[in-house]
DNA sequence: ACGCGGTCATTCGTATCCGAACGATGGAAC
DNA sequence: GTTCCATCGTTCGGATACGAATGACCGCGT
């Protein structure tokens, strides 16, 4: 949604669509900047200190989280980096078949699986991080403390919005 | 990342992964609720506007920007809508061949191909904003009208700081 | 002991999503 | 007119993404 047209030139071409509809242009700019926000940033993250070892956004939110709290279930895993159960089970292939982590079955139920990091994984996310925080300070650069406070919890009031 | 850990958890857990180096947190929690918030506004809208029409959030963005500016180019609309001519192909597929868009291929230019609506998808567009405008309004039903243009302000800020 | 409903991770099918490579076309240079 | 380079949309390969179905497993009740 990042094109040659401005903000008041989109909404001019939306009110001639629109006609008498009542559209709240408030929330549709804010949601909108959401995704627009979330899109470059993540693209920003992938091309820059994601890019040396190939990494998605995705990939490095469940390395993440599994660096944190391991060792932890899948379940918990796929809840916490805020992804589904199938979608995990790919990344985690993928992220188990370049050695990063290691998956093995609980003993006392079978059922569930615990994930690791491996020695490799742990290196990786010890140089990563610190990388990956660079650029979180970069892009949030011309926001002053106060501002990124707003931010976050602007964005938290959001998500506890939705029911 | 929405998990059963508070984030004051996930400060000292971070912490002591990292012993003495420096982290920005409000950088990082910053960053960290525009991707909650994104997923979570986007599956929301996917469960409740959009689901009528097995409509996804990108295709349905892809239809408003044609809705809005057609016709237009490929090249333009992969822009427009924050997705790359790769995705764009595979998504004016699914649409077209659900009748509510067509291609085609520019006179003077034989490389550019124009997108418009068709009568279909004029008539689906016409119903299906409003509806999408009245979930905006419910995810961001507990900002007020300044907070909503504040979160919206921080955000543009965020984005123009990409390089 | 033996079902039997519930939970777990995985598989399946389908739709995105992107970078890189590709074929077609345009336009400028000579 | 032909050469050469840039640009267009598409294709290709691989990774994400999710709902539904699946098979393995747990524990409660009997």
């Amino acid at each position: 949604m990042t094109g040659p047209h401005t903000v008041a030139e989109t909404e001019r071409a939306v009110e001639s669509r629109l006609g008498a509809l009542k559209i709240d242009f408030e929330s549709m700019q804010a949601v909108s900047n959401i995704f627009r926000a979330a899109n470059s940033v993540r693209n920003h993250f992938e091309r820059t200190a994601l890019a040396p070892q190939n990494l998605t956004w995705t990939a490095f939110v469940v390395l993440w989280v599994v660096w944190i709290w391991e060792p932890l279930e899948t379940r918990d895993l796929a809840l916490e980096a805020g992804i589904s159960k199938a979608t995990l089970t790919g990344v985690l292939n993928t992220l188990e078949g370049r050695g990063w982590l290691a998956r093995e079955r609980a003993e006392q139920d079978r059922r569930l699986m615990n994930v690791t990091l491996t020695t490799s994984g742990r290196r990786l996310m010890r140089q990563l991080f610190p990388s990956l925080n660079k650029q979180e300070r970069v892009v949030a650069a011309n926001l002053s403390t106060a501002e990124k406070k707003s931010l976050a919890s602007l964005l938290k009031t959001v998500i506890a919005s939705i029911p």
